[in-house]
DNA sequence: CGAATTTCCGAACCGATCGTTCCATGTTAG
DNA sequence: CTAACATGGAACGATCGGTTCGGAAATTCG
């Protein structure tokens, strides 16, 4: 191989889509290596570990959820389509990913505090994003804000609340109209009257 | 408990959620217990094993596959509709249910033997299905065919060759335009000109 | 061409996991 | 109260799975 980078991607790649599918735990190296037709051992050239190709594909995964959420914000006009495409595209996304959190919430795990770095690194992203969308809405008229930090926090702290039955419950069917219920309630406490 | 049969039931039904998204492997009794609330031994009052599950649940899958194909035959009217749904139904079900194939043709095994005789009844009932779809379709002038009997046999095998990559393959994306390919050729090839 | 370096893999190690058994305890019916 | 039913904690033996190691292939370079 000519490029090292390149396998490593092609190994993140690979491992990304099994480990969505089965989560951390059950996914073995026999899988990954087999999926990339080859042996074991050989992954272990590119990656030190499995955690460690764990955390690579978490921080993949992560920009690949910050670049849809740009994008998401960008092909609306609107203030309040931006923020409804924001927080849809942003609960999908998550809904997507809650395989690599059942993972790491199955027992031990070391991972947690790995997590826990990512994800309040992406919390303060997240926050300024929020309060951006807030503060245009604002400014054309369209919200009505006082506090657009604040305003920020509590709607990224109700995302957060729909994360949790996320990661328990069993079925999906009613994401959709749960989130479209919290979006009524967001925009009516919201818009300009 | 007052009914034990019951209680098997709700074993078969908590499995095969189960066993359905992560296989025959990589589920363990330990999961199944636990979505049921109870202990890991528990489980070995109503089953002798975890294969003994596996079967069952396999026997209820087959019988609501069973199901549904009756029901999707009924909804329409034309013969053309009626093979188009089956088919349709046959093939999606058949993708849902690969990873219990999956799980058997993972390494050893024993399963071999139990699903080949599941399929070998089922099989003869595609088969006198097929036939009789066929021949609805013959006496209402809308196909031609000369030997029922045998096109029903060639129709299986088509179906039974889209079977094979469904359990190789990595994305299921263009499975709808291969199921359109196939109906397509069977429908050229059967409908009156 | 040969040597150096990169890339790959089979085999083995060993701790963790998993299916199963055993037994003690709780629960219900008569 | 007793007997049958139902439960789950603990332990066991087998397998699995992540990792290491040594060296074979393959590739690059002088």
């Amino acid at each position: 191989m000519v490029d090292k980078e390149e396998y490593r991607r092609r190994i993140i790649l690979t491992a990304s889509r099994i480990f969505s599918h089965y989560g951390f735990r059950k996914t073995t190296m026999e899988e990954i290596s087999r999926a990339l037709h080859k042996g074991k051992s050989s992954i272990y050239y590119y990656f030190a570990s499995k955690e460690e190709i764990f955390e690579a594909v978490v921080l993949y995964e992560a920009n690949q959820l910050r670049r849809q959420l740009t994008t998401a914000i960008k092909e609306v006009e609107s203030p309040k389509e931006k923020l409804r495409n924001y927080i849809f595209v942003r609960m999908k996304s998550f809904a997507k990913l809650s395989n690599y959190y059942n993972a790491v919430f199955d027992k031990n795990l070391d991972h947690y505090e790995f997590i826990e770095k990512i994800r309040s690194r992406y919390d303060r992203e997240e926050l300024a994003i929020l309060r951006l969308l807030l503060y245009v809405g604002n400014s054309r008229g369209v919200f009505e804000v006082r506090e657009s930090e604040y305003t920020a926090m509590a709607i990224q702290t109700m995302l957060k609340g729909m994360e949790v039955p996320l990661f328990w419950r069993r079925r999906e069917i009613d994401i959709n109209s749960r989130l479209e219920a919290v979006l009524s309630l967001i925009f009516d406490g919201i818009l300009k009257r």
